[in-house]
DNA sequence: ATTGCAAGTGAAACAATGTTGCAAATATAG
DNA sequence: CTATATTTGCAACATTGTTTCACTTGCAAT
């Protein structure tokens, strides 16, 4: 699916800025943060509008942001027409040596057992360590 | 265990922003967040003197922090005595009504399997969804 | 009890991340 | 092409966290 079918199908403005994040996390394996996404789009990037963009195409589903901790904050592209927020859930790996985030799609998240009364909506599982390249 | 032999088992200077963080710690039930410890200490609060000592607790294994995502924050009072970071470990449920958190001390972390090559050091769990008291 | 000093404190200044209000610009439907 | 609802980008603000540095304090040795 090329970059402006995933955003005419979410029916989302078709506006530069969207663009050219999408186009940034196509051409990356890994997810990437604010400031990988910003090297790409050069003069282009705008902070005000990026953050908001970036609330769009997560709320799309287009996009997911991933929370490593308050300061390390990574943008991954979701597998696109999948928008409900329980499907495409994986963890997601952070290599505490180089920084990277990999998002584990083959580790799926478990149903966990919650005290009694309580209702599961969403949950987020960060697995921190070495990556391949570091681990050695 | 008291306050102050929390402390003083950890090599950890015994001072009265110290006492107050740990004492609000241990006369809740659930993590609390940095006003809601700021609120306990009252004319005594100081923020950077609260970051430092939080960092210091933290490492010595005394609190863990507990990221919601990049503005939810909170602080629990682990069980002491053990500071490694692979011990005390458990998921966290985050309650999207009343934004509490609770330690879910019996939930706890499976042995992913990684890809090859890949090393584990720790894991961040996070369950959203209503307690209890929200899911009615 | 007094003293010495390493450790801790708090003010100021800075940095990163994110939000809101508003006027100007633009994407897209008709 | 035009109308209009959406999007943009600036200014200003908010929150969270760190660094530097002079001053104070906890605590152990005397
Ligand atoms: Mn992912
Ligand atoms: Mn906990
Ligand atoms: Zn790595
Ligand atoms: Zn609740």
């Amino acid at each position: 699916m090329n970059t402006t079918d995933i955003l005419k199908s979410h029916d989302i403005k078709k506006t530069p800025g969207r663009i050219a994040i999408v186009k940034a996390l196509q051409e990356s394996e890994l997810p990437l943060s604010e400031n990988e996404i910003k090297i790409q789009m050069e003069e282009m990037y705008d902070r005000i509008t990026f953050y908001r963009n970036m609330q769009v195409l997560a709320s799309a589903g287009i996009v997911h942001k991933i929370v490593i901790d308050n300061t390390i904050i990574k943008y991954g592209l979701s597998c696109c027409g999948q928008e409900h927020r329980h499907q495409n859930e994986h963890a997601h790996f952070y290599c505490e040596k180089c920084h990277s985030v990999v998002c584990l799609k083959e580790v799926r998240i478990p149903d966990y057992q919650l005290p009694s009364g309580y209702k599961l909506f969403d949950s987020d599982i960060i697995i921190k360590g070495a990556c391949e390249k570091c681990s050695h």
